[in-house]
DNA sequence: AAAAGGCATTATGAATACAAAATTCCCTGA
DNA sequence: TCAGGGAATTTTGTATTCATAATGCCTTTT
């Protein structure tokens, strides 16, 4: 297996500090230590340093001036705009893959989806969860939107770390299955209008369910 | 008395940079010349490179690895993507601003939308198209979404410095204005479904009006 | 005991130095 | 004439150095 070579280090360098921040190595609102990061990492400040500009500017982390770096703090607001946010481009995405996906895509993801609900009727969530991603993603690209499809990745990356303490609920299991059934009836039907409204609604279900964990209940406090 | 604005060399120079591109000082495609422009501003490479990463990851500039920058070539598939989930992202902020924005808040653009009537019944395009602008920013300012702003802010970034060959035609102006009397009343209404869909549409028309200028046609060429 | 001031330490921002990659240019040989 | 092949040069990526701002600690003063 040919892992993707680097060929700089502040994009390694970033996406390690991506993955601690995820997992949650760097905690909402730490300090992120320049020095001990760049002996962990075997690095010098200057790519690093580089790397922290790049995740500022996806909005992970926050530069203080003179100051230092520190993770930057979600709150609940924070999450529920961008999840507002999301919810609007997924309900695009739809209404675009109508117009541009070939019938041959619209056979995958209806192959993804009977895939998915074997996986329901199996109680199998996790697995579940992996295939509901790939529908997902394959209408996002089916959209042949790349602006839109980069846009959604970052808001994506940005919530990625928020933990949901709910769990999921059979009744809203179901809900779910029932969206999907009826974004599959679209899509075969290239009903953009209606895709894109089902699915818009889908996500905004999707955080009413999920209580969010582990987030700052209003403000930020530095 | 203004805040001071700049605590740090990176920023100063990515916002210079910025306006090199929008103006276009520094061509689409064009080799963005390191050790010349560190001359011209008068700072050392370290600070130019981190704005430059910066930039690339606003997606103004592309770098490539062991061979320099590059103002990011902007083809017209990329403009029509941008203006596509512009339009998302301005009918979203107008379902959120009925939702968020005060009495007071509708007043102030009321207020602004008779003040742009006024520039268009004596025919002032640039007066016109100044408040029109305040009118769109006052409505993504009462979205009360910070997350949605930046984002639409970075897209409206990345098409400034595309130039529109057609001029505006009288038919255009009075179709805009009659979108922004039906903008006005929906938003009167607080009717939030209303006003998304006014300010979809009237942003894909701003498109179909424009022709992009100065962009590739089909695909970059490296 | 608490607040204020100042010195030492540390961390940050920017410039410089150095190694490696890419590019240029000139030469050679068909 | 032109393709190929190296040096020489330039450019890029990273490390290191240096100046300055921030922080912590200790003393002094009330």
């Amino acid at each position: 297996m040919s892992k993707i070579q680097y060929q700089t280090l502040y994009r390694e360098v970033a996406d390690r500090i991506r993955e601690l921040i995820e997992h949650g190595d760097l905690a909402s609102g730490q300090r992120i230590p320049e020095r001990e990061l760049c002996e962990q990492f075997g690095v010098s400040r200057t790519p690093l340093r580089e790397a922290l500009k790049v995740l500022a500017s996806e909005g992970l982390v926050e530069l203080l001036p003179n100051r230092g770096a520190r993770v930057r703090q979600l709150t609940l607001k924070m999450v529920k705009d961008t999840y507002d946010l999301m919810a609007a481009l997924e309900g695009l995405s739809g209404e675009l893959a109508c117009q541009h996906i070939s019938d041959e895509g619209i056979a995958r993801i209806c192959a993804l989806h009977e895939k998915m609900l074997q996986h329901y009727r199996d109680r199998e969530l996790a697995e579940y969860f992996q295939v509901n991603r790939q529908i997902h993603e394959s209408i996002l690209t089916a959209s042949d939107n790349e602006v839109l499809q980069e846009m959604y990745n970052n808001l994506s990356q940005r919530v990625k770390r928020v933990r949901y303490s709910k769990k999921m609920t059979d009744s809203f299991w179901e809900r779910a299955v029932s969206d999907h059934e009826k974004m599959i009836e679209a899509l075969k039907q290239r009903d953009g209008q209606q895709l894109g409204q089902i699915l818009r609604d889908h996500l905004c279900n999707k955080l009413e369910v999920a209580a969010v964990d582990g987030v700052l209940d209003d403000r930020e406090s530095a």
